[in-house]
RNA sequence: GCCCCGGUAGCUCAGUGGAUAGAGCGACCGCCUCCUAAGCGGUAGGUCACAGGUUCGAUUCCUGUUCGGGGCGCCA
């Protein structure tokens, strides 16, 4: 609808501007009102041309509403306050809405923008030195959100998962786990200094002691069980965890495409030939023994070291490499979801990549990073800390208060605002979650079709499509209005990669339905009354269906 | 000292360059002989942290201040 509206304000403005030497604006705002009294939608046009055409507001409102060509869509067209234009559709403009959802099914809210170009998500990327907490779901949640917001608007989309199998951290959870297998604990003589306190490396140890066999979605290691090499219980430590990461992730119903191991950019010899091309670049120089990038040439605030004095690598010198992979991989798109206590590599990764010289635009790759979860219990903070042991792991999460919860609350918040995550309250409360609210609305549909079938009544589609100009009353009406945004909603959160967007919105759809099956009955004898407004209710649920899966939440039959 | 994020109802959080600022939870009052009440309707609750600036108009944009969180290493 608010396309059409565009057009036709962009004909009138045409005219209106004809002659003025006025340039017509890049875009028009036209916004959904919040009170129904000023129309379904309304532009502040005639504000904001009002100085460059030296009229009052309210004069050029009225130029542009003359000029305005008549639609079949538009009702009618008022001008209020200091120069609004409030347009009044017409109710046929809605009605028509509920055939097109049921016509388009799955499709309805999707676009191509994307125009099947390449995109990369790169999320989670945790290392494999124990399970993932909270903030590791957070970024799980909003990454595989936007991975299908992506795939929604058309984008060929790589869920891909880094992590460090073999670097200094590596090392730490091989000697913390000899240390169990030895049967030493935390604070004993013998227990490495920085060693991993968590329960869950004895069990580590367990496993490789009996010699079992593990299976990530990466890698396949049998436990040598032989205490003393070390080598071959860094193997297994790693597929262990990186097992049980699969497990968190299976249980969230995250997947990843490619697992991309930041030892290979060093075996496959792309870190080296990194540091090869930006000596060749001009941007480094040797100070202290050591070999610096001048990043403060592409807006750092100092310089940083690549190869220390020692000869190894810093870490970002891998962080680069790997990001010219991508790019040499074809993804001309790459948004990298984090925490943001990593927000310092951003400015990092882009210098190094511009250094390069080799055609990266300067806003590749993009980020999006989630603030911290602070995870409540018992009135209480509870410290994340993996060396500490004390912990609360996402599969925690996902058995107290279910999958779908758990993604919905941490995906409904913008990923600029902290999240406190209460467990008691998201346990006690469960029937009182959101999600739930959303999934009733689905749930209730399908009930209405189960009553309907018990009741020997039958649905027609045609004779459904054919009757629609009887759903006038303000809550059909008001609930085919949210229908509309759905489109858009899909577009903008996408655009502004913002899946909590989705999140209020189906809130909001969900509420809609509610009301007006609190309004208005379903089954009822008019046989063509109830086929449109089973038409309604059908369009809802699939645009609950729709939305919901952008979330990765369940869309159940029965509650 | 510098960089990033936030400060909106009792709590957790949405939202917006415009016309009376919203939701959920919590509190209070109503609604099932009727398609699942995991629902609906209503009441109470806000100087949109503070101060300047830009603007016809600022809670929204800019600057400063302040409070809270995170980050600033030849650690990763």
């Amino acid at each position: 609808m608010k396309p059409q509206l565009l057009s036709l304000l962009r004909q009138a403005l045409d005219q209106v501007l004809a002659g003025t030497g006025v340039a017509a604006p890049d875009t028009i705002a036209v916004d959904a009102t919040k009170d129904s009294r000023h129309g379904d939608f309304a532009t502040n046009l005639a504000l904001t041309l009002a100085k460059a055409l030296g009229k009052p507001p309210r004069k050029v409102a009225e130029e542009l509403v003359r000029a305005l060509p008549p639609s079949p869509v538009v009702s009618k067209v008022e001008i209020a306050g200091p120069g609004f234009i409030n347009f009044f559709l017409a109710p046929t403009a809605f009605q028509a809405l509920v055939a097109e959802i049921l016509d388009r099914g799955v499709e309805f809210g999707r676009n191509n923008a994307g125009a099947g170009r390449k995109a990369m998500v790169e999320f989670v990327s945790a290392n494999p030195t124990g399970p993932l907490h909270v903030g590791h779901g957070r970024g799980a949640a909003v990454g595989d959100c936007l991975a299908r917001l992506l795939q929604a608007t058309g984008w060929e989309v790589c869920r891909e998962f880094y992590y460090n199998d073999a670097g200094a951290q590596i090392g730490n959870l091989a000697i913390s786990v000899q240390a169990r297998c030895r049967g030493v604990e935390p604070g004993q003589h013998g227990w490495p200094e920085d060693g991993y306190r968590g329960e869950y490396i004895k069990d580590v140890a367990k496993s490789y002691l009996a010699g079992e066999k593990v299976h990530a979605d990466d890698r396949e290691v049998t436990a040598a069980a032989d205490p003393d090499n070390l080598d071959a219980i860094r193997e297994f430590a790693v597929a262990y965890l990186r097992r049980e990461q699969d497990l968190d992730l299976k249980a969230f119903a995250v997947h990843f495409d490619v697992y991309y191991l930041e030892s290979s950019l060093y075996r496959e010899g792309k870190v080296e030939q990194t540091v090869q091309d930006l000596v060749k670049s001009g941007h480094t120089f040797e100070q202290d023994g050591a070999l610096w990038l001048r990043t403060t040439g592409f807006g750092d605030d100092k310089d940083r070291v690549m190869r220390k004095s020692e000869g190894g690598y810093t870490y970002f010198l891998p962080d680069v490499a790997y990001h010219v992979n991508k790019w040499q991989r074809g993804f001309t798109r790459v948004i990298n979801e984090q925490g943001a206590d990593h927000h310092s590599t951003i400015t990092r990764v882009r210098a190094g990549l511009q250094a390069l010289g080799i055609g990266i635009p300067q806003g590749w790759p993009e980020y999006v990073l989630h603030q911290m979860v602070t995870v409540m219990r018992g009135g209480e903070e509870v410290k994340i800390s993996k060396r500490a042991g004390s912990y609360v792991t996402l599969r925690d999460l996902i058995d107290e208060v279910g999958r779908d919860a758990t993604r919905y609350f941490l995906v409904a918040r913008k990923s600029d605002s902290q999240l406190v995550f209460d467990i008691d309250l998201a346990r006690s409360q469960t029937n009182d979650n959101p999600v739930y609210y959303i999934q009733y609305a689905h749930a209730r549909v399908a009930s209405v079709m189960r009553q309907l079938a018990e009741r020997g009544m039958e649905w027609d589609l045609a004779a459904g499509k054919a009757a629609l100009e009887k759903l006038t009353d303000a809550s059909e009406l008001a609930l085919i209005a949210q229908l509309a945004r759905y489109p858009e909603l899909v577009a903008d959160a996408a655009e502004q990669l913002e899946p909590h967007q989705v999140a209020q919105y189906l809130r909001e759809l969900a509420a809609a339905f509610h009301g007006f099956y609190n309004t208005q009955q379903v089954l009822v004898e008019d046989a063509g009354l109830r086929n449109a407004r089973l038409a309604l209710a059908l369009a809802t649920q699939q645009v609950l269906r729709n939305g919901l899966d952008l979330l990765g939440v369940s869309a159940p039959e029965k509650m």
